[in-house]
DNA sequence: AGCACGCCGACT
DNA sequence: GTCGGCGTGCTC
């Protein structure tokens, strides 16, 4: 045992790369521990950070500041999550008190705010702006100075000094409680001297009020029924007395109060599930083979399970979990949205029961923060959840899967830090001694090349499982409909085969599930004639239109080019906008079918909690006889009766600005299809394109991963993307466009010094600066700078360069910043 | 990210 | 001379 420190380090939830040591005072040393949250002073303010584990440098700051208060018995983070932070931080080249502050639950900061509040009626008349600015904290007495700056632009620090000067205004420092609180609830029970039924007896002859008898009498009922401390709500409804006689009682000393802690779980209502019986096929059995075998030995593994849709690889996880379970270890089960994925959750819950807790997008911040500190407290030993949970403070972890591994949602991309689940969970398993299963029909050329490089154990799962139950046992036939010498009469977008199709079911009394595909907001040109688009020379991606310069612009590499005017394929002036009239597919629907019911899935008819559930569980139950909407549709639910799956623009992916739009459209495709058809009533997929010679609809037709994968991965290795390439997007952002501007090129430059100074300079390839996609948002402009190096040995790591070049730039104007994205998903 | 300070031009 | 706008620098 070390002596307890008297000075510790401390990590801050700010975008400050460092951390900052304090003193820590002798009442304090027993308490503080690595992982502990303490309350700090810092600068004016006071702020809650989390110790961590790293000695004081050398040349000690001074003078330092206290520790005012520890907040935690035990730590809030364990060693191991501290470690994984830490990597986390220098991985993603951000500060480690923002990693700290995803891995805990949201609302617990304790910070200092500094209030206004209204101070003696001006003698003298103020000005026009003093008094805008007493006039704003009378009505909104206690607001803090940022509200009131963002509400009146003009009142500076000065001017508010100077109204507190005076006595006009009132400056309060105070300390916010946590957002989030213990909740806690009353229940009564009798006193100690009255727990036996003869004083009971007793007491009921002595007590004269009738109320007061009968919220005895009620409390005694109770306790035979097993209640022993009924709520106080309870007591009171069930013995129809009022507070004020309950208090009486207590006063008496006859009955007691006491405050019992109450866990906000939306899980606990929801009956357990059965668990139907599970058959392996052969291909099943070896996966689990493999992956038991690496549970067995305690070993770090990665295991790629690549299997198509419907070939049971949720199987697959529950059997590794049990083996796990049976070590006493414990598991992360991570998927995209749970919102999207109740049937996941039910499953997990057939078979681990109440040891199941599930982290939802939805949740409040009292039921995240009750959940959390069970967890915590090794109350649940899985843990099911979107990407945050890959930071759940599970002890012992032995499994971490991530199911349908390919999703971007698995990528966080606002606030800091933007890390990829995967991989966190990839190095957390690591750190574990855990294995690792990445589950999907169509991984990621990330993976993949894992996989096939023997990083990760690649497993296989070809066919789908037999017919158990709802499961499709045949892969579902795919047609195109070529869209281009298809007429869309008054833009309706459903060419004569996919209406026909759509009525055939109706008629047949089956289900039609519509992707409506709108994601693409990105400016891209599309010849109306022959679906040609305008690409990129060099990057393999389409180019952005600009209507300003009346340029077209790559936003990899910046090559911009003016406008063809027409169609370089077919030569018709018929270059318009992408995505235009393919809005209208609802009132299509109802014009060609006035009888059938329609459900539509979007945004905005999933906003309430439970939304999600109620739109599917609609239409599982037959509610319904089309589903139309965006790729939530493509997810979730088997739905029996659906034989058609319809795609009304299968372009629209395709031709978005990414270097990754061929995988994600093949990704979208491959799973909506998966939707349709079942054993006895084969399914049918129908893709409206205009572009149907392209590769993705070639091997789509084909059922064919593995045959797109190759030649996208050739694609990638010749032009140098991921996963041959590491990526980072450096985003330079501010009001004046000139300024982000020449702050990107001075970067870049800088940058390319650092490298040079420290790697050689070679093998780093900087792209840009290039305005952003969205050029301008919420009054910023934004210009990016692409960051490429080769991913192979000899390579220098990137992120230490990215650190320096941020850490020696000289610093920024006010309202302008600079933000690193390292593995983007895509650009944005 | 806050928060404060200090410099400058434009008013009373 | 002050006021108010804005750029600069620091936080253990």
């Amino acid at each position: 045992m070390t002596a307890p420190p008297d000075i510790v380090q401390v990590a801050l939830p700010l975008p400050l790369l460092q951390v900052f040591s304090y003193r820590v005072p002798p009442e304090w040393r027993e308490a503080v521990r690595p992982g502990c949250r303490v309350l700090v002073p810092f600068g004016r303010r006071h702020l809650t950070g989390v110790v961590v584990p790293e000695l004081p440098p050398d040349p000690l700051p001074s003078p330092l500041k206290p520790i005012l208060d520890v907040l935690d018995d035990t730590p809030a983070l364990t060693d191991e999550l501290l470690r994984l932070t830490r990597w986390m931080a220098d991985y993603y080249v951000c500060g480690w008190g923002e990693v700290i502050r995803a891995a805990l639950p949201p609302g617990l900061e304790i910070e200092s705010r500094r209030r206004l509040y209204p101070g003696h009626p001006p003698a003298e008349p103020p000005g026009e702006r003093a008094a805008a600015v007493l006039r704003f904290v009378a009505e909104h007495p206690g607001t803090t100075i940022r509200r009131l700056r963002q509400e009146l632009r003009f009142a500076s620090y000065a001017l508010l000094h100077r109204l507190v000067a005076r006595g006009w205004l009132q400056l309060e420092e105070s300390l916010e409680a946590p957002r989030v609180q213990i909740k806690k609830e009353q229940h009564v029970r009798f006193a100690p001297a009255y727990r036996t039924p003869a004083a009971q007896e007793a007491v009921l002859e002595k007590l004269r009020g009738a109320r007061q008898r009968a919220l005895v009498t009620a409390l005694q009922a109770l306790r035979l029924e097993g209640v022993a401390e009924p709520t106080r709500a309870e007591l009171l409804a069930r013995a129809d007395a009022s507070p004020a006689t309950l208090r009486r009682l207590v006063e008496l000393g006859v009955l007691e109060l006491v405050e019992k802690e109450v866990i906000r779980s939306p899980l606990e209502a929801e009956p357990v599930p059965k668990a139907a019986p599970v058959t392996f096929h052969p291909e099943q059995q070896a996966a689990l083979d493999r992956i038991t075998e690496a549970i067995e030995a305690r070993r770090f593994e990665t295991f790629l399970l690549h299997g198509v849709t419907g070939s049971g690889k949720t199987e697959v996880y529950i059997a590794a979990l049990k083996r796990v379970r049976a070590q006493g270890r414990t598991g992360i089960i991570l998927v995209p949205e749970i919102a999207l994925t109740p049937q996941t959750v039910r499953r997990f819950r057939a078979h681990f029961g109440d040891e199941v807790a599930v982290l939802h997008s939805r949740m409040s911040d009292g039921e995240r923060y009750d959940t959390w500190r069970q967890l915590r407290a090794g109350r649940y030993p899985i843990v099911i959840g979107p990407r945050s949970a890959v930071l759940a403070p599970l002890e012992n972890l032995g499994l971490i899967v991530v199911d349908e591994e390919h999703e971007r949602s698995y990528k966080q991309f606002d606030p800091a830090p933007r890390y990829h689940a995967r991989d966190v969970a990839v190095y957390r398993a690591y750190l574990n001694g855990a294995v690792c299963v990445l589950g999907s029909a169509t991984p990621s050329l990330e993976s993949y090349l894992n996989a096939r490089s023997g990083k990760y154990t690649l497993l296989e799962m070809r066919r789908r499982a037999p017919a158990v139950g709802h499961t499709p046992a045949r892969l579902p036939s795919v047609r195109l409909v070529d869209l281009r010498h298809t007429r869309l009469v008054n833009g309706n977008p459903l060419a004569p085969p996919l209406a026909r199709a759509i009525a055939q079911r109706l008629e047949r009394g089956e289900q039609v599930i519509l992707l409506q595909n709108r994601r693409g907001f990105a400016p891209v040109l599309e010849c109306a004639e022959c679906g040609w688009s305008p690409h990129c020379p060099h990057c393999s991606v389409t180019l952005t239109y600009h209507k300003v310069q009346h340029q077209l612009r790559c936003h990899y590499c910046g090559y911009a080019t003016r406008h063809p005017g027409t169609c370089r394929q077919c030569g018709a002036a018929a270059l318009e906008p992408l995505g235009i009239g393919t809005q209208r597919v609802e009132e299509a629907l109802r014009a060609l079918f006035p009888e059938a019911r329609v459900l539509r899935m979007d945004l905005d008819t999933t906003r309430g909690r439970r939304a999600h559930h109620r739109l599917l569980d609609r239409f599982a139950r037959g509610e319904a006889d089309i589903l139309l909407g965006t790729q939530m549709v493509a997810k979730g639910l088997d739905f029996p009766r659906v034989t058609l799956v319809g795609v009304v623009n299968a372009d629209t992916g395709l031709l978005l600005p990414d270097f990754r739009a061929d995988e994600h459209t093949f990704q979208l495709l491959m799973q909506v299809a998966g939707r349709a058809g079942r054993a006895d009533r084969p399914g049918e997929v129908l893709l409206q394109t205009r572009n149907p010679d392209h590769r993705v609809f070639r091997y789509l037709l084909r059922h064919d991963y593995a045959g797109l994968a190759r030649e996208l991965l050739a694609e990638r290795h010749q032009l140098g993307y991921p996963p041959y390439a590491r990526l980072a997007v450096l985003e330079c952002s501010g009001p004046d466009e000139a300024r982000v501007a020449e702050l990107a090129r001075s970067w870049t430059e800088h940058f390319q010094q650092v490298c040079h100074q420290h790697a050689g300079g070679h093998l780093i390839d900087t792209l840009g600066p290039t305005p952003a996609l969205h050029e301008r948002l919420k009054g910023r402009y934004r210009y990016h700078v692409l960051v490429k190096v080769p991913r192979r040995t000899g390579a220098p790591p990137l992120q230490p360069l990215l650190r320096q070049a941020l850490e020696t730039f000289p610093p920024l104007p006010r309202a302008y910043r600079l933000t690193l994205d390292i593995d983007p998903a895509g650009l944005s």
